[in-house]
Formats: structure tokens, sequence, C-alpha cells
DNA sequence: CTAATTTAGTTAGATGTCTAATATTATATC
DNA sequence: GATATAATATTAGACATCTAACTAAATTAG
């Protein structure tokens, strides 16, 4: 046992970021991070939603996701909406050039999902996707029971 | 298959990254982060090396190096030495207060690993390093390939 | 030997992300 | 119902990282 899976990962998750960000710049959109990507993906699937979703989805802070939406809003890729419901709140949701990405966004993940099970059989790839569950699962509650501790 | 392995990479090196991060500060070391770690380990195993061979090492750009290692010198534990053999290269050293991290640095790599691999028994752990340098190791030919076709 | 290319390192500028602080609105407590 | 607390979003400021451009020195070609 070597104990080098956490420089695995760093490396993996190097390279598959990378791999996307050319890819976005070469279909195009350059500019656009994975982060990006993963702010149409909650609205391609929900077809909007709250900065506060948004973040919680996309695993980022509040503020970064202020910032990604306003790039995505600049782009003209989504649109901003005080919500009827709760005046503190903003819906975003896709504008037709937005809704227009979808088929991209969907080319490129499929490819990286390629690229990344590429080396892999097909039990291999379960075992693959098992064992990263595990390792985060655990140190997601790690990290909360640690959390916990301080407040 | 979820194919969610992407994700999952990237959460976890996302929480590896992050727990480190407070551990430094914890350990009275706020303001490094994991990559000054990297340019650590090389000095503690070689005990010298050129900017070249620490960005190679840490897997980042020379430019980033250089303001790893000025943050490093700054805080005293490095120390720049103008090359004898080469005039354009500059050799990286340890200071006694880098060389007293050596202990820290290594009670934190320990802690990281136990707690990724805590979840894993040995014969999974072995398998989970041999998935991720398969699937790493395929990424890398590819880019490197994708890299020789502009060229 | 001179000229062109490559290599080592830094500087400059841009960007993605974070934490802390702020404004505004909703909810809970008394 | 007034006041305190919590929640939503943004702004401000910091920092790690990157690419591009630059300087200087070594190497290669002619």
């Amino acid at each position: 046992m070597e104990h080098n899976a956490i420089m695995l990962v760093g490396r993996i998750n190097a390279l598959s970021n990378r791999w996307l960000t050319d890819e976005l710049s070469a279909a195009g959109l350059a500019g656009m991070v994975p982060s990006h990507g993963d702010v149409l993906a909650l609205l391609f699937a929900k077809g909007n939603a709250t900065m506060h979703e948004l973040a919680a989805f996309a695993h980022r802070t509040k503020p970064t996701t202020t910032v990604l939406v306003d790039k995505l809003e600049k782009l003209g890729f989504v649109r901003r909406k005080d919500s009827p419901d709760d005046a503190r709140s903003v819906v975003v949701s896709l504008t037709p050039a937005g809704e227009a990405l979808r088929g991209k966004y969907e080319s490129i993940s499929r490819r990286l999902v390629r690229r990344v099970y590429a080396p892999l059989g097909k039990a291999e790839g379960e075992t693959f996707e098992t064992l990263l569950t595990k390792v985060l699962a655990n140190l997601e509650t790690e990290a909360k029971s640690e959390k916990g501790q301080i407040e």
C-alpha cells in the first residue's frame, strides 16, 4: 500500500478540470469554467433555482455563486428575477441562449465520463464509485462532527 | 453505474485540502496551504532543489512556485541561493526553522492518510489505489497525446 | 565564433475562490 | 406587536493559481 490516494485524487481532479475548461473553450465558451457547468446543470434539471440552491448544488459559497451567476448573466445564458414568495430571494432561470447550451453541456459531460472510465472495466467502474463514495461519506461525516465541536 | 466518479473525486479533493489547510492553521502555520507542503516534502527528501524541480514535483507552474517559495522564504523556512553550476538556476534549501517543520509535516500527512483510508479495509485500500492509478495514467496519456497534436 | 534557440526564473495581470462584513427581509421570542 | 435572531444575497478584500511577457544565461547550429 503506497498511501498515495490523496495525490492521485488531486491529479485526477486537476486534469479533469483542465480538460473541461479546454473543451468549453473549444466549444466557443471561453471564460467558462466547470463551476458554471454545475450552475447550468441544476437549471437544466429544475428550470430555475435560488442563489442559495445553486450554491449548495455547486458546492460553492454564496459570494462565489454570485460571481458565477453574474458571469452567466453577462454572457446572456441566465437571468435573475426577484422571488415573488420571499423578497430576500433571487430566482435564476435560463434564457433561450442558456437553454440552447444543453446539448453542448451534455456532450462534454458524456465525453468526460467516457474519458475517466475508459481504462476501467464495468465491474471496476462500479467498484471505483463504491470506494470513492465510502471515502467521501466518511470525510463528510468527520468534517461535520468536527465543525459541531466548535459550535 | 452512476458515472459520478468525477464529482466524487472533486469533493474528496476539496475536503482533503480544506482539512489540510485547517490543520496547518491549527499547528500555528496559518497562511500555509497544501502546495507549500509539497515544496517542503521535496526539500525534506532531497535537502535542496531548484525552482524547476520544485515546480515539477508540486505540479505547479513556475510562476506559482516562485510565489510559494517567496512565502516560505518570508516565513523563514527556506532560503534561496544562486546555483554554482548554472547561473540561471536558484537552489532552494531548508533553514533550521524549516527543518524543524519535518515532524509536524509528517504528523499531518499521516493523519490525513488515516482519515482517507479509514473507511476502507486493507484489500479495498489496495484496490482503490490501483483504480485511481489506472484512471490517472490514462488521463495523463490522453492529455499528452492531445498536446502533441497541437505542436 | 556568432547567431538562434532553449532553459531558468521572475514579474505583471487576470481570474476563481474564500472569509468577513453589510443590507435587507423573514421568523421567533417575549 | 416590538425586538432579537436567522436567512438571502451582495460587496469588499485577500489569496492561490494561471498564462503571457520579460530577462538572463546556456546550448546548439551554421
